[in-house]
DNA sequence: ACGGCTTTCCATACCGATACAGTCCATCAA
DNA sequence: TTGATGGACTGTATCGGTATGGAAAGCCGT
């Protein structure tokens, strides 16, 4: 049997602890650690004292308890991530930003998966605010109202008092790809439209319905197809997209998809109707995945900067805890486009 | 300005704490505690006031202090994840896994990526130690010497005393893609090796040279395509892959890829040169991501079930610390094999 | 009337740190 | 001799809980 921090009898192995030092080395626990912490009470230590403790407290290899010091000083550094589930690559690209910036500023995270589930948000939130995270950072979630910490909210979609909202631009977005499409001669297009619990689709469909409206693009109800269920996998526009070619009228000769994977579903299907992609069909997609070069058509996609948007967060959120900046509403995040072999020329 | 949890004059907003529900109800904080923790000392406080007290709790809305009662009991529900990175599809399944069991059992988690940098993995060790987590779970990490605390290691693939190895069955999935590619009369197939840096890399590769062998196939080291980079992009074969390509002069008729990634990677550079997949060359590709069955052609491929993966290695370590279960030192997971269309006969 | 037994609740120590007021001693000026 | 000053620490309260040995009050039997 392993010791895992017990000794052979099952008692607690002896840790190193404030006390033990300050045994050590012969004086009191505030002395070291007014010394360790170089707090004001620290300038009366003379320099050789200080040494002594420094050596004592290497020596012994100390740690101090995070839980006691916590505690006593109200800080823990540590934040809390909401997401709706950890394994799609949105979120863990998201996520993976987030760690970027916060390894930096030595901050911690803990993670929670609400799974749509509101009730299981809202537990989880009271218990983050029970573990004491200094602030909150949610991930295409609808939050209640008014958190009592400081709050980031990425694709949020929702103002709240006080929580800062990260979104990226979604008429820009529209606007690139409808472009491109409209550029290449496109003017039938087919759109994708996100399920509502994804608090993005609802801003993305108002930033497509303007924008094509403003470069003279119809928005057809029968080119348009309605998605359900998990998006972080093609599946999820692969039956609906036969669905929709089922006894498809409407011609149609480009489709503006939800987001890479589902265009990936809708390729999918059409290469199996018999189209060829791009030359029957353009295909565009959203986010820029990192499979998009290198699948069959490679993509035509909105690079959504998922890691930035993580790291942005992070620093917004500290910059709110640390040095107490004032608090942004909205920040907005600027996409990029990326031409690759999906789309040609309209037929 | 939000409130963020202070009044507006900024001082502290008062907190509910065990004493002021105390106060609230005319008793001292050690009977409340008593009765809300249901304990030993309760049994001698009659029904009407533990209602009393219940009630209180209940209208102030009462939420123990975490960091207070983790320090007196030396417990904290909560468990450190180690990855390389967070942002790839592997360690994302993985911790989607661990979530999911521990959300049932009340746990938290802390993440932490090591980005392949020993000092960092060290500091973290440490510091994941210091905040009083309860156990360890590495993601296809390479750990130091015997931790203290109970540790599951997902591909560590080196035994340590009191560690537990959850490892994919190496020999079972390179029998099952052989086998398959053997059937179809492939003799001369081509291998990936992983880089160094992932610990399944060498595994991998032993159990397909002793299947190889076994099956009568030989490996040869002009069609082996070595690996080095983040193997979270099919990036990582293109290039790879193209060089490999270049000046072949040995024929092959199969690639055995590292990971379905690799494999689209491949792929992209197969067709690129003029080479139909599977009629020219079949690729068998080995995680079955989510993608797999969507990329043209559909992806034959080894499935590595990681969300349980995650999830056994969760069960595995609180089964260790809740339930002192003796720890076993390894857990084979069994792969399965998934033929879809990018395998074919040979030619 | 008095020791013993319940019943009900409380005082105190403790977890491991930090913050701040206070003590003790030496030195120095008046 | 006395008071003031400064240097080098120490004592104690505190953060917000939990564990445990008592203690006060009432009742009972003899």
């Amino acid at each position: 049997m392993h010791s895992h921090g017990k000794n052979k009898d099952g008692r607690k192995l002896r840790v190193v602890t404030l006390k033990s030092v300050a045994d050590h080395v012969g004086l009191t626990p505030s002395t070291v650690s007014a010394v360790l912490n170089n707090s004001a009470a620290a300038r009366s230590v003379p320099e050789h004292t200080k040494k002594r403790i420094l050596a004592a407290s290497r020596e012994l290899n100390y740690r101090p308890n995070y839980l006691a010091r916590s505690l006593r000083v109200q800080r823990t550094y540590t934040i809390g991530v909401i997401a709706r589930d950890l394994g799609d690559a949105y979120a863990a690209m998201i996520i993976s930003g987030i760690e970027r910036y916060l390894r930096q500023q030595s901050f911690f995270f803990l993670t929670v998966a609400h799974h749509n589930d509101k009730n299981l948000l809202d537990t989880y939130s009271h218990i983050l605010l029970q573990r004491g995270v200094e602030g909150l950072i949610s991930v295409d979630t609808v939050l209640g109202e008014s958190m009592s910490l400081p709050t980031i909210a990425i694709s949020g979609h929702r103002s709240i008092e006080g929580v800062t909202n990260i979104l990226l631009d979604h008429r820009r977005a529209a606007s690139l790809a409808l472009q491109h499409l409209f550029d290449l001669g496109h003017r039938e297009i087919a759109f994708m439209r996100g399920p509502q619990y994804s608090v993005d689709s609802a801003d993305r469909w108002n930033a497509i319905v303007e924008v094509a409206r403003h470069l003279g693009i119809k928005v057809r109800p029968e080119l348009t197809i309605q998605l359900e269920g998990d998006l972080s996998t093609p599946e999820v526009a692969y039956p609906a997209t036969k669905k929709f070619l089922h006894g498809q009228k409407n011609p149609f000769s480009a489709l503006f998809a939800f987001n890479d994977n589902s265009a990936l579903g809708a390729i999918s299907a059409f290469q199996e109707a018999g189209m060829h992609v791009p030359r029957d069909v353009s295909v565009v997609g959203f986010d820029d995945i990192k499979m998009a070069p290198y699948i069959n058509p490679s993509l035509t996609t909105v690079r959504q900067p998922l890691l930035k948007m993580g790291e942005i967060a992070a620093r917004s959120l500290l910059g709110q805890i640390k040095d107490s900046k004032e608090y942004v509403p909205e920040i907005l995040i600027e996409p990029e486009f990326v031409v690759r072999k999906s789309t040609a020329k309209a037929p």
